[in-house]
DNA sequence: TCTGGGGTCCTAGGACCC
DNA sequence: TCTGGGGTCCTAGGACCC
């Protein structure tokens, strides 16, 4: 049986979050900040309607802002994540398979439920979801991944009913559709690649849809080719059922200032180690190398520096310790005095579940003591809130530490700020 | 002049996504 | 003054092997 996609996907996802808790912001314009409260990540329909485009820095728009009175919120990530799983949760019961494709958006297979009218069942989906949650989402139906993508576009762009099905669209509807859709907003086509079709001539996703297959593949290779059979209607990316397991493990930031010493470096790649093995162990995970990256920052004109390096681990490990001084090792290695350095990151690979690790017969560090370390650390921090007991590595004063300064109160999380440290 | 062919593994870089 | 963070996949090229 072909698969009958249908894109659910929420509206200006991250606003709607802060808005279920605080419904004095509903009708009224406001945004969500990326890190450091440098972009703008997420806009409610009233700053679209503004123009204020996505991923714009807030000092570009600091005029608008103040004059429409704009709501600005520093992210929430704890809330947010907690409010995609109830919406995920809520959409599992609409369908066998389904795919959690991002943060605020799933992919759900129709096939095989009977229904004969799809948007009414969409429509339920919507209600329900609104009910459930709080959060309002749109629909787009479709025959395959890539379509029903550009069916949720339409659905929030052009449509009233937040629901639009492709599968019973006429053929002259479908192109005309098409026609009104820009090369760069089909999924799978970014600045790069529509760059070069629009140069050919190639403008819309009815142009894309068309295109030569030959000099695609030859041009852009697979992926491209798959998004132009997709778009005729020949499903080529199939819904993936369970998550694959993470090959990488990333936590990275800028500095709310410029970063000059080691000193203050350390500081900082300790605390992103920190961060990074709490996320593994709470995976049960462990990995094989440590990847650690400084940069300079790329919009000055000043002199510019970027470098990583990887550090093995003799042993997989997602212990807090052990990841510091590996990354301490790495950041050594690669720092340079006399630069203005923006962000740093720490990245581990070769991930594996710690339950399988291979141990080494040479090893001289007792794991089990270690463990116990980190588990105890987990437990106190998930009750005392995160950062109650950290290593003393990781700084105290942290002048360098991202900004939050108009972040909303974890409404579904517990917090509280009672620091204490361990020697380390 | 002309210098095998085919396979695997690894890495770096580029492209994309939300 | 102020410019996000965390991922994935593909490809090309080099090293190495028989």
């Amino acid at each position: 049986m072909p698969p009958i996609y249908a894109l659910v996907d929420c509206n200006n996802f991250y606003v709607s979050c802060e808005r279920v808790f605080n419904p004095a912001l509903e009708g009224r314009p406001v945004v969500v900040l990326s890190n450091n409260d440098g972009c703008i990540v997420s806009r409610s329909a009233e700053v679209k309607a503004l123009g204020i485009g996505m991923g714009v820095p807030v000092f570009e728009v600091k005029d608008l802002i103040e004059k429409y009175g704009i709501q600005t919120f520093s992210s929430n990530y704890a809330l947010y994540g907690d409010m995609s799983r109830r919406v995920m949760e809520t959409l599992n019961g609409f369908a066998p398979e389904i795919e959690i494709y991002s943060i605020d958006e799933a992919f759900l297979n129709l096939a095989g439920l009977n229904k004969t009218n799809l948007a009414g069942y969409a429509q339920n989906i919507r209600a329900t979801v609104r009910r459930w949650t709080g959060i309002p989402v749109c629909v787009g139906i479709a025959g395959t991944k890539t379509l029903a993508k550009l069916a949720n576009r339409a659905a929030k762009k052009f449509s009233k009913s937040g629901v639009l099905d492709m599968t019973i669209m006429p053929a002259v509807e479908l192109d005309a559709l098409l026609s009104r859709i820009a090369v760069e907003d089909v999924w799978g086509i970014g600045p790069a690649i529509s760059r070069v079709l629009k140069a050919r001539g190639i403008q819309t996703a009815l142009d894309l849809r068309g295109a030569d297959i030959r000099w695609i593949k030859e041009r852009f290779g697979i992926v491209a080719v798959r998004t132009v059979l997709e778009l005729r209607g020949d499903p080529c990316i199939p819904l993936e059922l369970h998550r694959p397991a993470k090959k990488n493990i990333c936590v990275s930031r800028g500095f709310s200032r410029p970063v000059e010493s080691l000193a203050e470096l350390r500081e900082a790649v300790a605390a992103y180690a920190t961060r990074v093995a709490e996320k593994a162990r709470r995976a049960g995970l462990a990995a094989g190398v440590l990847t650690v990256f400084v940069h300079t920052n790329r919009f000055r004109d000043e002199p510019q520096y970027s470098n990583a390096a990887s550090i093995r681990l003799s042993v997989a490990t997602g212990d807090t310790a052990e990841l510091i001084q590996a990354a301490f090792r790495g950041l050594d290695s690669i720092f340079r005095e006399g630069y203005r350095y923006a962000k740093a990151g720490v990245l581990l690979g070769e991930i594996v579940q710690a339950s399988r690790v291979q141990p080494d017969l040479f090893d001289e560090r007792d794991r089990d003591r270690a463990g116990r370390l980190s588990k105890a650390m987990d437990l106190l921090n998930a009750d005392m809130g995160a950062g109650t007991l950290h290593y003393a590595a990781t700084g105290f004063k942290r002048s360098w530490q991202t900004k939050f300064m108009r972040r909303s109160p974890r409404y579904t999380t517990r917090w509280n700020e009672l620091p204490a440290v361990i020697a380390g």
